[in-house]
DNA sequence: TCTGGGGTCCTAGGACCC
DNA sequence: TCTGGGGTCCTAGGACCC
């Protein structure tokens, strides 16, 4: 089965603040350069949507009440819900913050559904849609149907009736490109792609054309994936203005690199890769990837390189956003007998460091001259 | 309308090695 | 003089998902 917690983050604003009940409530970033994250369904009566730019959504509903998005809120509220889940079965594939698939034993899918359902409304007074199958597509299909507050199951022997008249953007895989070409090519439906000849498929979607006409069939060989680590860990940020000055970029990859190396020591990681992203004022977007010959998981590697990356390659202002990516992760080794006093001293500042972020939030350090000998060269 | 942020996966070319 | 086949690693971009 799916789990999906309906207008996830707006639910739990709303029920954390009953005043918000019954209003249009969209969340989402404030800066005026927003989009819409979600949006409870009050909001969406008035064509607010999802990815929606907020200048958009609010010209659509300007009575709406705008909230930013607290995710360490919906963090906390996510591992209560799943936390029900795991009374029920330990089978759950975590696919993101307000979605989880559940195994469970043939034929008590819907039974289990209802119970969960209904844990989850009246323990945690949160609104749930949950689709039941005999695999992922099925079940994810069944979801978006049942949806909001909704439980449906979808069997085989409906995929004639039930899916072949959807659009083939319900499928997993198909966005909106691949939409677009299937169309050109006057294939609108599941049903037209269940009927179209392979070789028609394979100029589209290549070497998953296979897999696409399984799918139009009902048929979907996924597994459950339990869970296994990351592979990547990216920060980025969009400026409230298009920016001219390289010293303000060079304010905002401190930032990020900072918050990085954070994640990276707090997870136990070092990343081998580090990813420059660039967007341009005409939204032309770059990247551009270091290979690095060891892992790395301090700050001010990261922020070196990210900032060698980006004198390299930023060319010319306006710059619109700002990221870095890690990658190539591998688990964080003790670092061998043959460190220096220096590196031991600055492994001691940076567990510092975190063990008053994780207290207080980030530490803003302005000049630390004190620190001289410590902080890696250049580092203020 | 004016376009976020955090991820994964795939493709394709080039360098390099044997 | 003109050129195979198999492999890994690195890099860039794009599609997709939530």
């Amino acid at each position: 089965m799916l789990c999906d917690l309906d207008a996830f983050f707006a639910a739990v604003e709303q029920r954390d603040n009953p005043e918000l009940r019954g209003k249009p409530v969209i969340v989402g970033g404030l800066t005026g350069r927003g989009v819409v994250a979600t949006c409870s369904y009050e909001a969406r009566g008035f064509g607010v949507r999802s990815a929606m730019p907020l200048k958009k959504a609010l010209k659509l509903c300007p009575h709406a009440v705008l909230l930013p998005v607290n995710i360490s809120r919906y963090r906390e509220v996510a591992a209560e819900v799943l936390a029900v889940y795991r009374r029920f079965t330990p089978f759950i594939e975590v696919v993101s913050i307000d979605e989880a698939y559940l195994g469970v034993a043939p034929g008590e899918g819907l039974e289990v559904a209802r119970a969960i359902k209904e844990a989850v409304r009246k323990e945690l007074d949160l609104p749930l849609s949950i689709g039941v199958s005999v695999n992922k597509l099925l079940a994810k299909v069944a979801c978006n149907l049942a949806k909001p507050q909704g439980l449906k199951a979808l069997w085989p022997d409906e995929v004639p009736q039930i899916l072949w008249p959807l659009p083939v953007g319900v499928l997993p895989g198909i966005g909106t490109k691949t939409e677009k070409q299937l169309k050109e090519r006057g294939i609108r439906t599941v049903g037209d792609l269940a009927a179209a000849p392979l070789y028609l498929l394979k100029m589209v979607l290549g070497s998953e054309a296979l897999r696409f006409k399984e799918y139009s069939h009902g048929v979907d060989r996924r597994g459950l994936v339990l869970s296994r680590p990351p592979l990547s860990f990216s920060k980025e940020t969009t400026f409230p203005r298009d920016v001219w000055e390289p010293e303000v970029v060079r304010g905002a990859l401190m930032r990020l690199a900072e918050d990085l190396g954070y994640r990276l020591r707090q997870n136990g990681f070092l990343a081998r890769s580090v990813t420059l992203k660039l967007r341009f004022a005409d939204f032309r977007t770059i990247t551009r990837t270091r290979c690095l010959a060891e892992g790395i998981n301090r700050d001010s590697l990261i922020y070196r390189t990210a900032w060698e990356l980006f004198q390299e390659f930023a060319s010319s202002p306006p710059w619109r956003l700002v990221g870095i990516k890690v990658a190539e992760l591998s688990n964080w080794k003790q670092l061998s007998w043959l460190e220096d006093e220096r590196e031991e001293r600055e492994r001691m500042l940076a567990l510092v460091l975190d063990a008053l972020r994780s207290r207080y939030g980030r530490p803003v350090v302005r000049r630390a001259s004190g620190l001289k000998g410590i902080l890696p060269e250049g580092e203020e």
